[in-house]
DNA sequence: CTGATGCATAACCGAATGGTTATATAAAGC
DNA sequence: GCTTTATATAACCATTCGGTTATGCATCAG
């Protein structure tokens, strides 16, 4: 996967209304006038949100009638969460372990290099 | 935790040279120099990445001697990640329907073929 | 003290972002 | 066919973003 995706997404993400529209969506599908209702910025704001979201590949759209659907399209959430699963153990540490998490890498990488600080 | 908060770490996390950043800082605490070393940007452009992480509240920064050390700080990736968590039901059903077409596209090709492997 | 090193800050620039209003298109209802 | 409903698109605007160069400030080395 490009970085550019991830690029994508998180950029996505950043947004809090963009995230509202996901949140809405993990309950089912939804059009764009059911969308905006939540919000107070107008019906072209949603549009163009919703192509940041489609451009992420966060959601898929159909018509449906008069409607143009929107549909939760996961996967790239779980290229992101997959990226940042790489931290985990990072912040799992607790406080105390942290430094000594560190100091470990640390000295494992200065080993490899062959230097000493 | 306010939403600004997501803002910042997402909106952090959608430049792919800050995602580099962050992952180089996995490996040990490092000065700006260090940090700008991989990249063709200048150094005033990686003091403003760094900022920006440090606003996201995703490295912590102190003087030492006349270097100025950044340092992992993973809390909001974990914040971050727990918000996707949300969603992770969603990814995973994606990636069994993937598994389901596949098998069905397997099956397809070998019934085609008329051979059983 | 002087000079070099590491970094921050200011001023600027072009492109992208997030919003608006006004208008166009497509399907549904009467 | 005409009107309403749902959505897209265009044109515009202010702000933010990511980059630059030039410069200032601290700290170490001599």
């Amino acid at each position: 996967m490009g970085s550019d995706q991830l690029d994508a997404v998180f950029s996505a993400l950043a947004d809090p209304t963009r995230r509202a529209i996901l949140a809405r969506l993990s309950q089912g599908d939804a059009g764009v006038m059911e969308l905006a209702e939540p919000f107070v910025i107008s019906q072209p704001a949603v549009s163009k949100h919703l192509k940041v979201l489609e451009g992420a590949g966060l959601i898929r759209r159909e018509r449906r009638g008069q409607a143009r659907l929107s549909r939760l399209e996961p996967g790239p959430l779980g290229e992101a969460a997959a990226w940042m699963e790489r931290y985990r153990a990072f912040w799992e540490a607790s406080f105390d372990r942290l430094d000594a998490l560190l100091d470990e890498l640390r000295q494992a990488d200065a080993e490899s290099k062959g230097t000493i600080p």
